[in-house]
DNA sequence: CGTGAGTTTGTTACCGCTATCATGAAAAAC
DNA sequence: GTTTTTCATGATAGCGGTAACAAACTCACG
């Protein structure tokens, strides 16, 4: 009934190998880590016999060996937000090829699931982190502190980072979309939100600062700890509009927000822009693809990707980078909807 | 005395807990995996030296020993795509709190990047797969059979599978969908299609044999193997239309495409469904939220990943499933735009 | 032809943990 | 009261690799 666990799995070792070519292990391992160190024939033959016996390298023992796991961790909040997938490609794109390999993780927008996925990834050996964010745990922190691991915090831009920092300034962000919208002329400007992580809560405060710099009512805001959906950028509107209909643009914390209330104007017969102007804040895909095109801030996910990633591979190489803690900017893109 | 260079990582081992409390290490890794075989108060006293001196256990030397990483992979073509978000969450929620650690890597849609995944993870020693598709390179194939590992394939319900899937008929969902707008009195039926994996060729295929059965002229098709997106969606409509200006409907193979196109429709003055029909496939929140809203197929990605991630942890729990093959199904729905 | 440097391969000792078996003491059974 | 069982803990030997050092062999050069 139950089956007595063998000591040894069965799979083809290293040994094996080293057996079948009739040489030893470390030769055939070194075929594998630096082949220029094995006269070619033997090299040949070595990977003749990897081939024949369907070798395949247990990274875990070469990584308790070498206390090098050559994997890194990537934590996002999400990621079903798009926002992410466009970091993780960036990422990824960096590491390709680089033997290293990038584990993904979802804290689900809680720093305490981001704390749990530290740990995990510390027992798992990783040499490094790309980090979302930079609000975290007392623990957590102390964890990566301890850790002496190179950790790049990405998106936000924190005035003193962990290690290394890669982001831009939501609040200014926010500020610069509002003051556009103000320039453009839009007298009662609301705001909507949803989820209200760190950073919507800075686009928030960004659209604050603009208003009151402004002299203009900032009261007409609606923020929910919700998670973000189409759905709800309908209902947010609605709610807007039933409390303060004399708005005339709204300016939303992510597209979604922005979409969704774009549809529900279409379904009310709201004319955007002439009757109510719309702002997101992503640059997504789809606020180039609705008709009319959203006015969105377009944050440089794939970039800030890439540079993280560079950043830890510099790191992880045991290069200086020349600075570590990069702005990457953003661009306020006013389309059809404002 | 020559001592050679330790090499250790400097970092807490068990062996550290051990000499703290002043007892074996064997006991420390107990009070973490069999807690109930340690007497009480020695747990206790084992417990707070973990807390103190901040033990983190090192999975890999763990996994090594006990030929068990307590990981899984899960492989799907792209994280981009919302559809696979959805599984994974599915999948998480089986996997939480087991102590399984999922571990997410996407092919890129490419056959021979699931190779190199599938080929990657096995040196992870990952305890199973979850894996999109079922095709798969020849190697693959065999590199997961060899591996004895429990296999689910997801999303298609290939007629044998590895060892177990969880899925539905594309190609009968296409039909349904067809099938359902024909019944609906729509006469010109055309069909847009991105990417074109094997999936989307099945939807595609169902359409033909529905339009078929219906006599109906089947020519108005438009395909690109280019990734989908909303953008694509418009050309794809532009394309149609101009080619088949007679059509009164549209099946689109995602989402995507179908709400590009119905933005691109409003933007060209296209009264939707009047004048023109659209469906789409998936499901996605978006579907829900346009104006006027997307009919779809509606597939059941969260299901799917809920239960090829209990079917897989039956079998590592060495139970046996009662089937190993499940037609999860779909939904046709009837929305606004058809 | 001896010598030293460079190249190629091997030996040994771990990395940090767990499986297995062993041990002594306490509890239960006879 | 003795034997058996159970319980709590420990000693030992790996798991499958790699680091560090060592040795054997090559080859250029004086």
């Amino acid at each position: 009934m139950v089956r007595r666990a063998r000591r040894s799995s069965g799979r083809v070792t290293l040994q094996d190998v080293a057996k079948y070519v009739g040489i030893s292990k470390i030769t055939v391992s070194r075929v594998l880590r630096e082949p220029h160190r094995v006269s070619p024939e033997l090299k040949e033959r070595v990977e003749q016999a990897i081939e024949r016996l369907g070798y395949i390298p247990n990274r875990q023992a070469g990584a308790l060996a070498s206390a090098r796991s050559h994997s890194i961790a990537l934590l996002v909040p999400s990621l079903s937000n798009l926002v992410f997938s466009e970091v993780l490609r960036g990422v990824a794109d960096v590491f390709d090829d680089t033997g290293y390999q990038v584990l993904l993780g979802h804290s689900s927008y809680s720093a305490f699931e981001e704390e749990r996925l530290i740990s995990t990834y510390l027992s798992y050996g990783v040499d490094g982190f790309i980090i979302s964010g930079s609000r975290h745990t007392d623990r957590a922190r102390e964890l990566l502190i301890r850790s002496q691991l190179p950790v790049v915090e990405i998106m936000e831009l924190p005035a003193k980072p962990i290690d290394m920092a890669v982001g831009f300034s939501h609040e200014q962000a926010g500020f610069d979309m509002t003051h556009a919208l103000i320039k453009a002329g839009y007298q009662r400007i609301g705001f909507g939100g949803a989820r209200m992580d760190h950073r919507a809560q800075n686009r928030l405060a960004g659209w604050r600062r603009a208003m009151i710099e402004a002299r203009m009512d900032d009261s007409a805001c609606l923020t929910t700890t919700r998670p973000s959906s189409y759905r709800l950028g309908a209902d947010i509107l609605a709610d807007l509009m039933a409390r303060w209909p004399e708005l005339d643009a709204i300016f939303f914390c992510n597209d979604d927000l922005a979409a969704g209330a774009l549809f529900e104007c279409q379904r009310r017969g709201i004319r955007v822009p002439e009757q109510l102007a719309l702002a997101g804040y992503n640059g997504l895909d789809i606020t180039d693809a609705t008709f009319p095109t959203l006015s969105t801030v377009v944050t440089p996910r794939r970039r800030i990707g890439l540079e993280a990633a560079r950043l830890l591979k510099l790191r992880l190489l045991d290069e200086t980078p020349e600075e570590t803690r990069i702005d990457t900017g953003y661009e306020i893109a006013i389309r059809g909807s404002s």
